[in-house]
DNA sequence: CTCCCATCTGGGAGATTCCTGAGAATAGAC
DNA sequence: GTCTATTCTCAGGAATCTCCCAGATGGGAG
């Protein structure tokens, strides 16, 4: 409802036909400090744009009216500089967006975790340089754990882990949570994608693939809150 | 029925359909110092969120005519800018609450302790920044008491303690009534779960762990007040 | 001082939470 | 298609926590 917006914020153009998914994305976009507005077809996106002149958007290929390529062009047409973060349903559309993502966009499937959205967004904005502020060039850093975002790499004291996707997410929140409490219902809305509809078990199980692959080392930096989460942090304290 | 309230007094709708529930929780926040109105089903919860535009809300999702969902987001397309802590029951509803803590809002199954409500709304209200006049962030501390609902930990003198999640909340309201009396049945209330229909005497059993593990330490800071209840209090006086 | 009663505390049963291995289901690579 | 890596469920067991009980302790009234 604000806007005037802080000119240091970037502006996302999340664009879904579906409204809890574009309610769902704009909710935590905004919280994680983006500037957002929603619209809900081509249309709507069209004239959105061209007011809001957004860095980056969130687009669904599969809109009612005009199909997100579509609308991708126009907007560029109009001289709108801004990456394009393409949502598809997981059949065949994929391959139709792969070749279409060859600039600095990026592709992801539905369902996704939220997570992994707002780090492919935040990659998307360092790439197409209009991010401004970032620091953080794509690696963090935990006591000797080390995260690369960009090559999907991770190191404790110097050796290479190889984690999956789902270890290498769980491991990425807790750093960003590092040292705070992270309760398992607040790690499966974050890192598993957002129609999982199982038990919070699951996260007990990942905690235990990555404590035998990055905690077997000397100090252990994955801590038990019993009755409460987990956190990610020093010993000698 | 205060209907002038103070200007830094935050405002707090409560939307539960149970009478009991929305009225157990009224008066606790009332007691701690916020402005509550009560609503009994959605349609309620509209107007008076629509003249009273609370700075955050406790809703339950389950309410006789729209679901919690529903209202919060009518009342935020109504340009009201308010925090959602959801209350669920302990069944499947769970799953639906998903993806709220990223957008800074919350959710706790019932039951719940009021203790743990408070907090979680405190910490609710800090994050979305409605939170005007908020202490030291998560932080408490009372001598050389040390209290960090972040990390969790608590600390005596500068060392760590282990303590289970009941008696950190025991810890915890006795630290925000600190100098004060509190009675068995004050504790009883707002430290255990609403439904708890056992004795007092628990609470004898949980000051004496407390005891053990933070009062081995020079000065001792619980003290009991025979026939009325317990104080944390300095001893130098 | 003695008695009464509130409080303290150790012990222990039962419940809860967490860990982990095993294996089914699924996705992805070739 | 097969093969492999990954995700997810489930269940046993270990660790911890909650709660109750009952005997010990100690304060205060008389």
């Amino acid at each position: 409802m604000t806007t005037t917006a802080i000119k240091t914020m970037q502006r996302i153009l999340v664009v879904d036909d579906e409204s809890s998914i574009s309610e769902l994305i704009a909710t935590s976009l905004r919280f994680v400090g983006f500037d957002v507005r929603t619209a809900a077809n081509g249309a709507q996106a069209l004239s959105m744009a061209e007011e809001f002149k957004p860095h980056a958007m969130v687009l669904d290929v599969m809109l009612p009216d005009l199909d997100g390529f579509e609308v991708c062009k126009k907007i560029r047409n109009e001289g709108v500089a801004t990456g394009v973060l393409f949502l598809t349903a997981k059949d065949g559309m994929e391959d139709k967006v792969k070749g279409l993502t060859l600039g600095g966009d990026d592709y992801m499937t539905k369902p996704f975790s939220l997570e992994e959205l707002v780090a492919r967004l935040r990659a998307l904005l360092r790439r197409t340089g209009v991010d401004q502020i970032e620091i953080d060039d794509e690696k963090m850093r935990f006591a000797d754990l080390e995260l690369d975002e960009a090559t999907h790499e991770v190191r404790r004291a110097g050796q290479l882990l190889e984690l999956s996707p789902t270890e290498f997410a769980l491991i990425r929140y807790l750093i960003i949570n590092a040292d705070r409490v992270v309760s398992k219902s607040q790690i499966l809305d974050h890192v598993w994608q957002y129609d999982f509809r199982g038990d919070a078990g699951i996260v007990e199980t990942y905690i235990s693939y990555l404590r035998k692959k990055i905690d077997s080392f000397d100090p252990p930096l994955i801590h038990t809150v019993r009755g409460v989460g987990y956190r990610l942090r020093m010993p000698a304290k």
